[in-house]
DNA sequence: TAGATTGTTAATCGATTAACAATC
DNA sequence: TAGATTGTTAATCGATTAACAATC
């Protein structure tokens, strides 16, 4: 898929995530929306819409909208999820292990197909979906064996651990990382790094909950 | 805590929640930290950093920068986490033990008071920490009787539930929510949520990951 | 006092929105 | 053709950054 432009925000891309979700859901019940009713599910303005939209070319139909399924196949498309993405799993502590255990949490587009620890009372053990958790440092004998490409980590071992483990998943080749911890790594710019952190995001809550403002 | 002004952006939060995990670290190497030092860590620009920290207060000392306990401290106080905020965690699922079982998920200031689920055959259970799985019907009751107050729920339950759920958690008085949900939540003005969505990242990641800017 | 770094103003940059020509 | 809604331009708004006076 070739943009018009490659300038794109991250804003734009969360917002991408969003019309997804939202459009998959409103599926169940229509099959066209226009900017203006998927504005007000999403709070903002339908020119917000058609313009995130137009970023990826022309999908609408003037004095019609948007075909539901249409976008959605576009928006997987962009995201590179309607073809099967491997990824691996690194620690499997409580996190790990919610997620390899937890079939929807990683929804469609992605396929965990590795499991990693350095705990030599895991390595071994058959978890979920038949995946032997293996031994950390075989991720590149792992990566070269494997029947396709692996590129993408979810990191979710303890914050103390989580740089070097970073920087080992690199060495070994692994190109992007979900990072689920609350360590802010630091890795070459050629490295795709996302965060996910749970108490960072409590806080947040926790602060405009006592700073609602009245109105 | 009063603010000079109010109106704050929401990545101003976010990069608060951010200066005070790397606070946290560098506070094991050092006693004092200046903008520009911190603005690397953060890959920003010191004007940044400084601005940022402006909008609550002058915590800084001209000529030598930012004293690190004391700013964590002041941070720590701006976010509300130097006292402990009650939260409950609605929906036991995988999402909702992963929660509940691990200590260290939610940091410092939060502490898990209760849990609830719908699923009979999980009411009455007693997990980790002594907490009994209660009703979820039993919200209401539950905040009545607490001694201390409850606003704060994290929701963890199936996303075909969330909305149900959410509605219900509104109206027995819960005034903020950690939506760990894939659905966006549409609650009255006056609640608080804060959405954390895995595999909406892990889209964004992989957007990233097959769109990276050869540079 | 001289050197350093803050807090803040003003300039710049980027993102959102209003408005409308294009077109189904 | 008339009505509706897109895609896009230009205007607005807000966030970031450069620059510097204030001051430790």
């Amino acid at each position: 898929m070739k943009f018009k432009k490659l300038e794109i925000s991250e804003k734009v891309i969360q917002r991408l995530t969003e019309y997804l979700s939202i459009l998959k859901d409103v599926q169940k019940y229509e099959n066209e929306i226009n900017s203006i009713e998927l504005s007000k599910i999403m709070n903002t303005t339908s020119a917000q819409v058609r313009k995130d939209l137009s970023t990826f070319g022309d999908f609408g139909v003037r004095g019609k909208g948007y075909d539901i399924s249409k976008l959605i196949e576009i928006i997987e498309d962009i995201l590179g999820i309607n073809k099967v993405n491997n990824v691996i799993i690194v620690g499997h502590g409580k996190m790990g292990e919610m997620i390899s255990s937890n079939r929807n949490v990683l929804g469609k587009g992605f396929q965990i197909v590795g499991i990693f620890d350095k705990d030599k009372n895991k390595i071994g053990k058959v978890v979920s979906d038949n995946l032997e958790i293996r031994d950390v440092n075989g991720v590149k004998e792992f990566r070269e064996n494997f029947c396709g490409e692996v590129d993408t980590a979810i990191l979710a071992v303890v914050k103390e651990q989580a740089q070097f483990a970073a920087e080992q998943l690199v060495k070994n080749g692994i190109k992007a990382i979900l990072n689920m911890t609350t360590y802010k790594l630091e890795l070459g710019s050629d490295i795709t790094v996302v965060n996910i952190d749970i108490s960072a995001k409590l806080q947040e809550l926790n602060f405009w909950r006592l700073n609602k403002e009245e109105k």
